[in-house]
DNA sequence: GGTGATATTCCGTTGGTGTGTCTAATAGAG
DNA sequence: CTCTATTAGACACACCAACGGAATATCACC
């Protein structure tokens, strides 16, 4: 979701990324902050993000995180595997298989 | 997924709960052992499951979980929210939101 | 100087992973 | 017929990953 976010907006800080996706979900999807920054850094470890501190639009510093070639390259392995799970697990609740 | 199993076929033991999964699911859900029997654990203390020790029809001791009433009732939530939040994600991640 | 935006860190809890072990039943070798 | 190997089935345990919630720090702005 966070790679989703960065690819459809853009370079991010962890604020608005969480900003946005409880926004679009209309609540469902709240990150916390003990959930966000942790990932963040992880994806970074990975190399499927990149950081950089720079200046909001509102003067203040933050961390901008942009996605890489890995991350756009992850993004769509994950979202492979998001619909052949989703797939499998709605068929299955709906007694399908 | 281990409610919706019981559910549609009647009660059953764990070994057969994630052969099963696995197999209508083409590998794509494998429980291994040391998730599932404490799952089952969980949900029988909730009260979603009860199990009672039996013997298979190939002769052998199993402990057959039956779904409870409050468990069908849990796997109906358990499905809309699913749904809820399958559609969320599914979107968001067409960047459809 | 208080408030809000943004980041970071800590810690407790939950739950998965992997592996090992126990028991009973069956199949197969001799 | 006996001994052994294998399989079905359940469970225990140690380790690890990730989340939740909250505290704290910084800085800009009014």
């Amino acid at each position: 979701m966070v790679l989703q976010t960065l690819n459809s907006l853009g370079p991010q800080h962890g604020y608005a990324i969480a900003a946005r996706l409880g926004q679009v979900s209309g609540g469902a999807l709240q990150l916390n902050m003990g959930t966000l920054y942790p990932a963040l850094m992880r994806l970074e470890q990975r190399g499927l993000l990149r950081g950089n501190w720079a200046i909001t639009d509102n003067n203040r510093r933050a961390r901008f995180y942009a996605l890489t070639a890995a991350g756009r390259r992850e993004l769509a392995k994950e979202r492979q595997a998001w619909d052949r799970m989703a797939a499998i697990i709605h068929a299955l609740l709906r007694g399908e298989i």
